[in-house]
DNA sequence: TTTTAAAGTGTTATTTTTACACAATAATAT
DNA sequence: ATATTATTGTGTAAAAATAACACTTTAAAA
């Protein structure tokens, strides 16, 4: 057993290294840390994405991401809670997933200096999710066609933000939170359409999402249509979370 | 046409909008940024990863990615050049792509404060690529088993570069830099099963590796073996980058 | 009752993937 | 020279996944 003076003296070591290793770090540089939120929506068979108007007089005329620094001073904050604060501070959202894409440092990316943001992406339903009323300065752009009309290096973010979607799409089945509980077959497909820029064939895309076992038949039809109507159906995420083989890694 | 007076109006303007886009950026809060390498490397049949001795006391029975602070006191470094940059100081090795596959920001990831970890990627042959003479302290490790060696965060950091390398390698001929330049088809098989630590079959193996249509045979035979020696092949790059169909997505 | 527009449904051909076994060859040992 | 050894090189058939394709059913609206 070691006497006390043996345990004081490797404290001091101990508390000393430390020391060394904060003033290491204290010599590193320092940046702020921004976090833009891509959030993708699904509407009027369209993919959307939410923009902000730039709070900033320099891009007054422009669009921008949700975003707003990290609180990285504080001990407290993870990034992906930053994300998630961020959102909720812009839009009152507050059950959405929220997944990193990437981190953008270009030196020049911001006209106020250096800093370095990282892109969270996240996909939800419109209409699911009511926006704070005060903030009509918030809007959903078509992600088609998005052009200059965007601060910063936001079209370059939300560009690989969307090649990523595009790829996650095919492996997870994000796309259920694009769509009202209850939908069609139809409202499915033209999801996967739009998000992916394709055409597909009606059957086989039925015949795949069938085969894949995750969908409930509600029995119900949906409604206001001025023709025969679909079937309504639910994901069962119940099913999914504890199937093994997950997702059939739709390939169109 | 506007006068002058218009003009230097409109500068002011601008130049005060700016300083106070300034002022916004220095209010918020700043972290040292790091970069972190996550070299891999194959021989001997076995996936490695690229570790060095770390040069902090608290961690001196450690070892730790290549990595350093990002330069972002200055307005020249952009994140990719910090990454490039560390890694040809920690190796001297300047020939080698690097991808950035994800940002680490957990607040007690470093214990000399709060410091944001930029982690990058690369693949690399290692009899092709001699380190620097001087760093004894650079060693490869087994990617499998690796245990509580590692400093910091980064056995973290290792297990979701590894998993990010797995699918890259499945969408991307990354293979074939860890092959010497020419290299029978038993050695490729190696490496993918080695990679993806799964077992193959060599004639299917073969078979959508010819129908790629991107490996050269170059005549020769492989020597040194005391068995009938295989033919030895080139990865065509010039005809792979100018392909439009790239690859065949590798599915095992 | 008719019209309209989309829903729902099955089969066949094609392609891709998997599974599987034996002859040919160069080097080495005898 | 010959036999031994270890690995290369090769083809085919079954199974699974994908792609292509057209007609009948249905509810709502006219």
């Amino acid at each position: 057993m070691k006497n006390e003076s043996v345990l004081t003296e490797e404290i001091q070591v101990k508390s000393s290294v430390i020391n060394d290793t904060k003033k290491l770090v204290d010599s590193y540089p320092r940046v702020p840390i921004t976090v833009d939120c891509v959030v993708f929506g699904f509407d009027e068979n369209e993919l959307k994405v939410l923009l902000i108007r730039s709070d900033l007089e320099i891009y007054k005329d422009k669009w921008s991401l949700l975003g707003d620094f990290a609180d990285v001073a504080g001990e407290a904050e993870d990034l992906d809670a930053a994300a998630y604060r961020i959102l909720k501070h812009r839009t009152g959202m507050d059950d959405v997933f929220l997944e990193q894409v990437k981190t953008f440092g270009h030196p020049n990316r911001h006209p106020g200096g250096r800093v370095i943001t990282i892109a969270y992406c996240s996909l939800l339903n419109i209409k699911h999710h009511q926006l704070k009323v005060m903030d009509n300065e918030l809007h959903w752009h078509s992600v088609q066609g998005l052009g200059d009309e965007l601060a910063f290096d936001h079209k370059i973010i939300i560009d690989e933000c969307y090649d990523w979607l595009k790829k996650r799409i095919l492996e997870h089945p994000l796309g259920f939170n694009l769509l009202p509980e209850k939908f069609s077959l139809r409202e499915l497909q033209n999801l996967y359409e739009s998000i992916l820029n394709v055409k597909m064939d009606r059957r086989n895309f039925r015949k795949k999402f069938f085969a894949m076992d995750f969908l409930i038949d509600t029995g119900e039809l949906e409604g206001d249509v001025p023709h025969r109507p679909g079937k309504l159906y639910q994901f069962n995420f119940q099913k999914y979370n504890h199937s093994k083989k997950k997702w059939n890694g739709i390939d169109f």
